[in-house]
DNA sequence: CTGCAAGTTAAACCATGGTTCAACTCAAGG
DNA sequence: CCTTGAGTTGAACCATGGTTTAACTTGCAG
């Protein structure tokens, strides 16, 4: 009986709604085996690529790059604990980069409110020599969302 | 002849396009007198707001917040570098609580690759308690932007 | 006065991360 | 067998922050 989840079981186990789960699948992040009904049935496996998703998601990182660290799991096996923790390292070095950078911000605002500068050319904040991340659109940062935990919804009315 | 400048020129001394300057326009972000043939001429002091705008964006803040915080700048007289410098004061407490929830993430991290737990429910960053910001989509952060200093683009070819 | 660069508009398009909808189909209980 | 809830699909839609394009108009130099 808990060989497989349907899509509304592991919707509601995860959190994540069905339409955000099958926008998954359809990137790439996870994946389903079909019923002869051609329903979706997840192997329990899928519930940890779930969680790995959300957690990355809380720390800034694409979907994309989410896809392609995941593709990076080992095919044959299950992965282990310390596959995981291989692709949660790279990502706390992200996390750290980017506390570096934002720390940096806030010190060049800092000395910015000071001088009362704001006039291009002169500013380290207005021509800010890092360009680390950048990437065009994307990446955003989210730092928590706001109640949504037991929502999960499915069609409401 | 330095009274006011076209939108060629304040793109060439503010760095953003002319078609990102026209769109911060229909955002009620600044402002800009016509001529007779219906072309904008800015005054300087629009300099500043947009060298305000972008040093904002660097800060992760939405154009709409921007938008707002220009709001409240004095109608009736030019503000001053202390009206500048109350905005930037509160941009630096949204970036510290910033790096400061990106910190306890990081931690938080630390301790998930520790445990190698990824398991739903348990985990600390999974069930994230701060909640802060959020806001469904938007929230851009984008700590520098690669390469996009002299182009300006004005339509190629 | 001509000619060209630079300006104008609205609308369409891009990416990201999804949600919502219409129109069905499947699975399971009674 | 029939109903009902849950599942299926593709397409359209939302927001953010813009860019691109088509089809014209202005402004200025020569």
């Amino acid at each position: 009986m808990h060989e497989s989840l349907t899509i509304g079981q592991l919707s509601d186990r995860s959190g994540v709604a069905p339409s955000a789960l099958r926008y998954y699948e359809r990137l790439g992040l996870i994946r389903a085996e079909r019923t002869g009904g051609n329903q979706r049935r997840y192997a329990r496996v899928e519930l940890r690529r779930v969680a790995f998703i959300r957690i990355s998601q809380q720390v800034g990182i694409s979907l994309e790059e989410i896809r392609a660290a995941l593709d990076s799991l080992p095919a044959s096996r299950t992965p282990t604990a310390s596959d995981w923790a291989r692709l949660s390292t790279t990502w706390r070095e992200r996390l750290n980069e980017r506390i570096r950078l934002m720390t940096k911000l806030r010190d060049d605002l800092d000395s910015c409110i000071g001088c009362g500068c704001l006039s291009l050319q002169r500013c380290t904040l207005y021509n800010p020599g890092d360009t680390l991340a950048g990437e065009g659109p994307g990446a955003r940062l989210m730092l928590s969302r706001a109640g949504d935990e037991a929502e999960a919804g499915v069609t409401p009315s």
